[in-house]
DNA sequence: ATATTTGCAAACGTTTTGCATAGTG
DNA sequence: CACTATGCAAAACGTTTGCAAATAT
């Protein structure tokens, strides 16, 4: 089933006009498959580790390629750009020692305050994004 | 009373070895009047207005500086660096039109929902970062 | 065959650093 | 006077750009 996702997103990617190369299969793969945020740095590892070696600017590129066509999404925490692909809304749980990040799926009721804080400021709000931070379970000792 | 609080971060900076000069003074100024955030750039500009002229190096080692002092804190929003006074927790709407940010004191219950993602995962919580996104008043047309 | 993607090198903007000088307490 | 803060220039870093060659459809 996560194969036929990644099926969808490689025909979004045609229909844009994309052409679906080796570089940008393995980046849509490993970003879809972790499935919350992931940074340049560890993007370019992990395709490192499947062989491939692409120039820096091809991985941006290829970056700005899929935010355009809302495919992923950027997230910037403690300074460093992070991306995940655009699925499920959640929120994350940021260590503040070892900086791992996890997706936490909380039933969040912020709906009703949004309604509260558009009314009363006018302001129309669209999205929301949340982060904890705190000590990850390795981390608290 | 804002003296009052501008007085008592100084003796703050003073007990940690700090000198009061007059860039500091300010830079401390603009940003408590802010309340909110402050990019490095609209800091800048201010200080001119105000017929200072820093090094950009001077600035950054003055947030630097701040921060490592729990003065001020940092907040990157929409891949740009933001700085504000560490005092009251509150929110941020963001326009995705302007950009402008303005801060929102809403009665954010979290702590509830902080409790059960804690229990749940076993990371302790320590702080969270919470901002909407949408159209200011400004450009909602 | 045509349009897209890539690598390369250079350019760019932001942030950091070392060091000598100026300023604060 | 001793120590901190500043300006300056250079370096470091992340990201973007132009162009020619390679690749996908």
């Amino acid at each position: 089933m996560s194969k036929l996702e990644i099926d969808k997103i490689l025909n979004k990617v045609r229909s844009f006009g994309g052409r679906i190369t080796p570089t940008r299969k393995n980046i849509i793969d490993i970003i879809h498959s972790r499935e919350c945020l992931i940074s340049h740095k560890e993007l370019l590892d992990i395709l490192k580790t499947r062989g491939f070696d692409p120039n820096r600017s091809t991985i941006f590129r290829e970056l700005s390629f899929l935010i355009n066509n809302n495919i992923i999404k950027k997230n910037n925490l403690n300074s460093t750009e992070y991306y995940e692909i655009q699925k499920s809304h959640h929120h994350h749980l940021v260590c503040s020692v070892c900086n791992s990040i996890t997706k936490v799926e909380m039933d969040s009721d912020l709906s009703k305050q949004e309604k509260i804080i558009s009314d009363h400021t006018g302001f129309k709000i669209t999205e929301h994004s949340l982060e904890f931070y705190g000590f990850c379970p390795n981390c608290k000792s």
